[in-house]
RNA sequence: GGGAGAGUUCCCGAGCGGCCAAAGGGGGCAGACUGUAAAUCUGUUGUCACUGACUUCGGUGGUUCGAAUCCACCCUCUCCCA
């Protein structure tokens, strides 16, 4: 079966990944999808920096804007519905690039993590939680390292969400959870893709970028979303968003605006480090220093490599 | 002018004669990551020739085998009485 060839762009928020990846999509006429794990709730636009329709110019953006903020979501979930959005795009003849900063969705997509074997349970899951209040999580862990020795030396005891998640998989398939994992790591991918990183040379130069970022947020009126979001019943996974519970105690009346916005400021701050993280360890990834490049020398750049990579064979560009 | 108290490593803050390069927290930096990932977790954070040495706890002297810890004076700050 042929692989369907797909463009990944790739970095830190803030680092102007939609710019770069609108310019893309009209030089190739491909469509874009969306590799953001917030970006798929309606409503919160301000915050997760979601392209405006003058900056999508006329690009069609997919797995975007289409979930209620109520609604749970997952890598799992991701990776099918944007499987199936590949494929459209692809049966009516376009190119498909992919452009996020969820590294794990951006991973689990493009390399084929397989996460279907296992799915979910959320009554297991419940009551798992309820072990882990009453005989601690050093119980839980003592016994995943029982069950599968070699999960249990990747898990940190510390962290959790991971020994509950082996134990999940170790009684939702009957399974030892590492070799769950192996199998899933050995899944074929139906894309052969290239990947291109946004970097900068100079951090502090992301960093001055989140700063102005976030202060354009606030002056487009971050706060009443903020206050709409917390109107309303928000799911676990979108309640994690960068953007309102930093800003909800300033709400709350308990912290002064300064202190609200610098603390969203630093919390931006570190999920772009947490990202230069994940993705600086991808060998694969094609590294552009955007703070050393225009936005057309950028553009440039990138399109060379994916015509030179023979990725996307007829060259549009120039 | 008189009285009480405080000055500690990037910040806050513990320490009150040796076990102190100095608890803890914050912040920074680095890392991990396979179904909540904008999440979760870890390590590190005086300098160096790093199982040792050197510099540091407002300043200068002093007591002591030994001081961030005790004494004297000085500087700065807070507070109370004038």
């Amino acid at each position: 079966m042929k692989k369907i060839p797909v463009a990944a762009i790739v970095g830190p928020t803030a680092s102007g990944k939609t710019a770069l990846a609108v310019s893309l999509a009209e030089r190739f006429d491909a469509e874009i999808v969306s590799a953001d794990s917030m970006q798929i709730y309606k409503g919160m636009d301000i915050a997760t920096a979601k392209p405006t329709p003058e900056e999508k110019r006329g690009v069609p953006h997919h797995m975007m804007d289409f979930l209620d903020p109520g609604e749970s979501y997952s890598v799992a979930d991701f990776c099918e519905d944007a499987k199936k959005c590949i494929a459209d795009i692809v049966s009516r003849g376009k190119r498909v690039i992919v452009c996020g900063g969820t590294g794990l969705y951006v991973d689990a997509l493009l390399k084929g993590l397989d996460f279907s074997a296992v799915p979910d349970d959320p009554a297991l899951r419940e009551t798992l939680l309820r072990r882990k209040e009453s005989e601690g999580i050093n119980a839980l862990y003592e016994e995943l390292r029982g069950i599968d020795p070699d999960m249990a030396s990747a898990v940190d005891p510390r962290n959790e969400k991971r020994v509950l998640r082996a134990l999940e998989i170790w009684y939702a398939a009957g399974e030892k959870p590492s070799a769950v994992r192996a199998r899933a790591k050995d899944a074929q991918s139906g894309f052969a893709s290239v990947y291109i990183g946004l970097f900068f040379r100079d951090r502090q130069v992301l960093y001055d970028r989140i700063d102005r970022r976030v202060d354009a947020m606030m002056a487009n009126g971050l706060a009443d979303e903020a206050r709409g979001f917390y109107a309303l019943p928000a799911s676990v996974t979108a309640a994690q968003a960068i953007g309102y519970k930093e800003l909800k105690p300033w709400l709350d009346g308990t912290l002064p605006y300064e202190t609200a916005v610098d603390n969203l400021k630093r919390a931006t701050r570190r999920y772009a480090k947490r990202q230069i993280t994940w993705f600086g360890r991808n060998p694969d990834i094609f590294r552009l220093e955007r703070d050393a490049l225009t936005d057309a020398a950028l553009a440039d750049e990138a399109c060379r490599i994916l015509t030179e990579t023979k990725l996307f064979t007829e060259d549009l560009c120039g």
